[in-house]
DNA sequence: CCATCATTTCCATTATTCTAGAAATATGGA
DNA sequence: TCCATATTTCTAGAATAATGGAAATGATGG
């Protein structure tokens, strides 16, 4: 859980949900931290402090390149955190709730709601 | 995004996260205040306030029952968070990226990773 | 209405996080 | 080596969030 509670406290800020975004969109091949600054208008210092906060996390990954460092979304980091928010706060089943349609895995935990 | 970002904020603390699962482990009926703060051994005030935050953010809600307010999952709520992170932070696929295996979800929207 | 119990609001305190300038550190090229 | 560029660390102030006691509000049954 605290696992959980850290990769959602990095996603839980403006600033950080933009970068991973960028992240996720630019794919394993990540970009550099100064494009990323440039993208967002966010200072150096301010930058580096959210990228090491998602580095911390677990949803990004850095590796250097020449002078650049490249970050890059850790794809299975993300997965593992949709996995506990999925299993834990859906109670294993997608969260649907629809009336009328009973949810099979739902059933299965608890029989009478 | 603000939407996300509130709600992930709400998630992304101990507490809350205890109490939301909590909501969604009791299911549409719900649990009284006074239980979660049993169960979790959390002062009034501060339940209160984690409760009004989870609420705001669109992940609880609260219906009074005699002399008891009952808070329940939003289950909405939380299937709209989870959509956005699909969306928005896993480039719409479940978020797998495992080499050699080809992920079907992933392969629906794009077509080479 | 009044006593009682459940919950919320008020408030002050403490703790954490955000922000960004300035200085330090790394890297690679001339 | 020396310089230019990229990024991080240091630092301190500002902003935001968490905590919980005490008092206020709301509900209900007598």
């Amino acid at each position: 859980m605290t696992q959980a509670v850290q990769a959602l406290s990095a996603l839980a800020q403006s600033s950080r949900l933009s970068i991973f975004r960028l992240l996720v969109q630019a794919g394993p091949d990540g970009m550099a931290a100064g494009t990323i600054g440039e993208k967002l208008d966010l200072p150096p210092a301010t930058l580096s402090f959210h990228l090491a906060g998602l580095t911390r996390a677990g949803l990004a990954d850095s590796r250097q390149d020449g002078r650049f460092v490249i970050y890059s979304a850790n794809f299975p980091g993300m997965n593992q955190l949709l996995a506990y928010l999925t299993e834990n706060c859906c109670g294993g089943n997608s969260c649907e709730v629809k009336p009328g349609e009973a949810n099979e895995k739902a059933t299965r935990t608890r029989r009478r709601a």
